[in-house]
DNA sequence: TTGTACGCGTTATCAC
DNA sequence: GTGATAACGCGTACAA
């Protein structure tokens, strides 16, 4: 029942050729061995008649390449954020006709190791190593049997290894430029982290949302306010923040280094008296799934998930075909983090439409991943 | 930099013996071939020493088995569904010392096959389709190349192929038993389908929840008080239902036909000043991740995502180890649905610890999927 | 007990 | 223009 596979060999037989010209032939290199085209033409018609379908492994024994790419990364597939890293990489391999390895490390070193092995000895083109916060990683020796490309992360060391990450610095200018824009000026306040460096430890996040905040204030002659620094970023630091912030000082615009703080943020105006946009402004970063349910809709910057997938995908392939990045600066790739404008700032025109058709459907457009701002989450 | 791959031929040399012996060396058969244990220490030696790695590939092309499953899904890797299916599959793979080939379809039956095929080309060891939801899809003949089997999905013909699906029925039988059990018997409603027939088109889902349902009441000689079916399942329907059940009826339990329409029946029964659990039980099936959240939080049967996809690798296994299935009731496998106990039934007792632990932590132990509910959500 | 030789299905290098 | 022939790395009958 189950139809054997067919062989180049059974192809060429029954062309009555050669393999090599058979080899040729479907090759599409006919002229290169200077095969005739009634010759060429009969092979294509033997291989088609047969359902020749060649052998990737054994092509791959004999290239090299096996048109796989392994994707490893260090939490489960099952949050939504791994799952749309995944989604854009799978995408945009299939794109290049490469199938994904995948699989997931649960932050065991040991298993992480296991896992490069057994991708590698499977021969995979290359490797992505994705980790579900933005840090720091020590790169083990095997990696550098192939091509690789870190997501979200960065090499502990000096590693000549690429990496793909959220643009953070910049999404803090533009939370700072929308702020601006929507005619705020004194009173914006800090709710995560403060310029006196307060902040979760050893957070790149923190400190370059800050960084990108405070150069745009800086350029306009504005400072901040107030700010609340949180060790850990979640709502009840936010809460809490937003508390001790309104005892000291009156805010027109609240920044929330993320959406998590700025639920946190929303109580605390609320127990205070405060009407968000009227009052306050909240605005923040991630774009976290409950971001547009929650009331006032938060205006957030998002981290644009699918998009840094098929990024990791482009570049990792970028560098099979041979242009290896020699350059530091292009060692790193940045993914712009598109503004999601919805209720939560004073003055900004909420484009429910446009959300929801962030939220239908997210491909990446052409080979430009700085302008798909159409992340699905 | 990159250290060039070592060979068996380069350490058989290494280690002055052939490759011959060295292969069986490696492979645990010198007895077998009646290899000196200090030649085969040697060759160990010399193959620790050079770091020697066999290459998948090559013994792949002359084995046939290429130590990988490939896993096709007609939904992104994106819902918490589909994720945990997947995660599932992740784990029971690794466990057997295989990899996942993942790929997704996104519907299209085109690129279904060609998926299938290049799956099938690099060789993989059998194939798994996933399904979003239960339903029965047309199997294409190329897939009768490898072992394969159906998740969440039956076969649309009657070809031989293993099926893993939640056993719904039996979620039904439990989902009545628990009423029962916590002092119900006159008042039971249905929300989402009726013992009349109406539900969903074609939902495998809403046929087999009935009658798991209707065969306990039956043999407790109970009818059910009353019920609506709604064509789709989502809140606004539940709630439109519930509220005509309430027009004609006084239940004192509703049986909703999935979480959904749960959060519709709750909004309900509070319009018509009901309360949840002390004037009217809820239970439904799912366990969304909102069933939890929702106050009082809701009793509900879950769908077993993580233990589905360890069983599609668990049953494809079994498969390639040859024991092929050949009487038809083994040919589908039927995952049993775990009861949440929550608020939402009036008189049971609510383990939240168990709660906590299942969104904790919800490996499969040991090779009895049965015996695992404690998935994650 | 060990070594030789062939095959898995391709691709690539040569002579003819 | 074409057709043997040699790899790629490993597994395994078979001969020594």
């Amino acid at each position: 029942m189950a139809k054997k596979r067919v062989t180049l060999a059974q192809v060429a037989h029954a062309a009555g050729v050669s393999q090599t010209a058979a080899s040729y032939a479907l090759a599409g290199r006919a002229a290169e061995m200077r095969i005739s085209p009634e010759v060429e033409a009969r092979v294509r018609r033997a291989a088609r008649d047969a359902g020749y379908r060649p052998n990737a492994v054994s092509r791959s024994l004999r290239t090299g390449s096996s048109q796989t790419v392994g994707f490893i990364s260090d939490t489960v597939a099952t949050t939504a954020f791994a799952g749309h890293l995944i989604w854009g990489a799978l995408d945009q391999a299939r794109e290049r006709d490469h199938l994904l390895l995948i699989a997931e490390t649960e932050g065991d070193p040991q298993l992480e190791r296991e896992l490069m092995t057994a991708m590698l000895d499977r021969g995979v083109d290359g490797l992505i190593i994705a980790s579900m916060y933005t840090r720091a990683i020590a790169v083990p020796p095997v990696l550098m049997e192939a091509p690789a490309v870190l997501l979200n992360a960065f090499p502990v060391g000096d590693e000549m290894i690429c990496s793909v990450v959220p643009d953070e610095r910049e999404a803090g200018c533009v939370v700072a430029r929308t702020l601006l824009a929507s005619g705020h000026a004194d009173g914006i306040c800090l709710i995560g982290a403060s310029p006196r460096g307060e902040g979760p430890q050893g957070s790149l996040a923190s400190v370059q949302r800050l960084e990108g905040i405070l150069s745009v204030l800086h350029a306009a002659r504005i400072d901040v306010a107030g700010a609340v620094g949180c060790a850990d970023w979640q709502p009840a630091q936010g809460l809490e923040a937003t508390r001790r912030l309104l005892a000291e000082v009156t805010p027109s615009a609240l920044i929330c280094f993320n959406d998590r703080l700025a639920f946190g943020a929303y109580q605390a105006l609320a127990d205070a008296g405060l009407e968000v946009p009227d009052d306050v402004s909240v605005i923040s970063f991630d774009d976290d799934p409950l971001a547009s349910w929650i009331r006032p809709s938060l205006t957030t910057v998002a981290l644009p998930h699918y998009e840094l997938g098929a990024a990791a995908v482009q570049v990792l392939m970028d560098q099979l075909e041979g242009r290896p990045q020699e350059s530091a600066e292009r060692l790193v790739r940045r993914i712009t983090m598109p503004l999601r404008v919805r209720e939560s700032v004073r003055g900004l025109a909420h484009d429910s439409a446009g959300d929801a058709a962030a939220r239908g459907a997210g491909k990446l457009v052409g080979a430009a991943p700085a302008r798909a701002h159409t992340t699905v989450q």
